[in-house]
DNA sequence: TTAAAAATTGACCAGATAGACAAGATTTGT
DNA sequence: ACAAATCTTGTCTATCTGGTCAATTTTTAA
């Protein structure tokens, strides 16, 4: 997506194009997580890709199109987990397995996490439109479900649409928030370990706070 | 602090500097907490405080000047609350007046909280020193705190460091992830009652996750 | 093999930016 | 009132940045 220019004719295109745009792409991430946007020059990305500078120009119209296009994988991220649940399901198994999903995407994904998170403080001025189509579905439905399990008594009275901040606002913080988490752990960098222990205490805390109680 | 130059001599200094000092880092919070600090430039901040660009120059040393100015204040914020519990508190009380506050930080507060966020992002290079010290002590003297509770049965064996993780989190979520959260709940705006509903929420399942009753 | 398409790259440009500086205006203590 | 200190502000500069372009090299299909 977002190329500037599409091959045509007597040609086969793309796994030149395809592998110099992954690297690129990868460069991107990598610097817009730690500098933002406006603190990521064309010329650094060239530089973690290790091409010049004009080579990133030539697969990309300009700088915000590599933004946008290095946006666009993130959001491509979204819906993997907790996209098939139904009004069948245990609440508490689809939570367990929600929350371990999002700190697991928070311990393999912590750049595309930041990158994400930025764009959010900035006012997300470039999610406006998978704010208003993609999410806001993707979120109706869930809660749909949700305030059918509290209504069959399933599941406490939460108010589903601050549970679900709960659930992000906790995990993504061990990816936003990772100076902080690592200095509170005593530790340099994050483990494994310590993943495991964030996921059972936030899902012991949430599932008794929605009156679950742990699957199996 | 952060000041150029400290005058000297006959001369009562003090009013107008702190002033337009104010004014200034009032603009300069404005900026940062939008655009970062790469994204902010002199001549904007200037411009939001309704000054000529070389007036700030002549308060603050350079750009990163007035950045850890801003910063130092935002950090000056930071144990207003929680600050005076001890082991005689009763856990679920002190558990609401902190999620309150905070909560009641990301709506009076949502600038402040989003410069801070973004500089954890970025690896919170200007907050090494603040983590190391200040931070770290007043987090084990809480962290005891809670331990101690568990261990006397007051409250459940809930890890302390994830939970403050996740009451942090969760109501930063408010300020921080404001586009999202706004979508969410199909305002324009955010209202006091939205944030109210939150701090409830918070409330009502980090309470009952601890296996905490509401007080009184 | 060969000609066209695609990819690579160095050089270049216009605009923006942080910062320096000096001249002038204002405030202060006496 | 007045001199010293502080404050204000227009102007200037060196540097960086996004982006363009044309020349060269490499890859592809026939």
């Amino acid at each position: 997506m977002i190329n500037r220019t599409m091959p045509r004719g007597p040609y086969k295109p793309g796994k030149i194009r395809q592998k110099s745009q992954q690297t690129m792409l990868e460069a991107a991430i990598q610097a817009f997580s730690q500098y933002g946007y406006s603190g990521t020059s064309m010329q650094s990305i060239a530089d973690i890709a290790g091409v010049p500078k004009a080579n990133v120009h030539y697969y990309f119209k300009n700088k915000l199109g590599v933004y946008t296009a290095v946006l666009g994988n993130i959001l491509d991220m979204w819906d993997t987990v907790l996209n098939d649940i139904t009004i069948a399901d245990d609440p508490a198994t689809v939570l367990c397995r929600y929350i371990d999903a999002k700190i697991d995407f928070s311990r393999t994904h912590p750049q595309e996490s930041r990158v994400f998170a930025k764009e959010m403080l900035s006012g997300a001025p470039h999610l406006q439109e998978f704010l208003q189509a993609k999410y806001t579905t993707w979120l109706d439905n869930r809660l749909s479900i949700f305030r059918h399990w509290i209504k069959v008594g399933k599941m406490d009275d939460v108010e589903p649409t601050h549970l679900m901040f709960m659930i992000w606002g906790s995990t993504q913080h061990y990816a936003d928030f990772a100076p902080q988490v690592t200095q509170s752990l005593g530790t340099d960098t994050l483990q494994q370990e310590h993943f495991d222990a964030a996921a059972k205490t936030v899902k012991q805390v949430i599932l008794r706070g929605c009156g679950l109680t742990p699957p199996e």
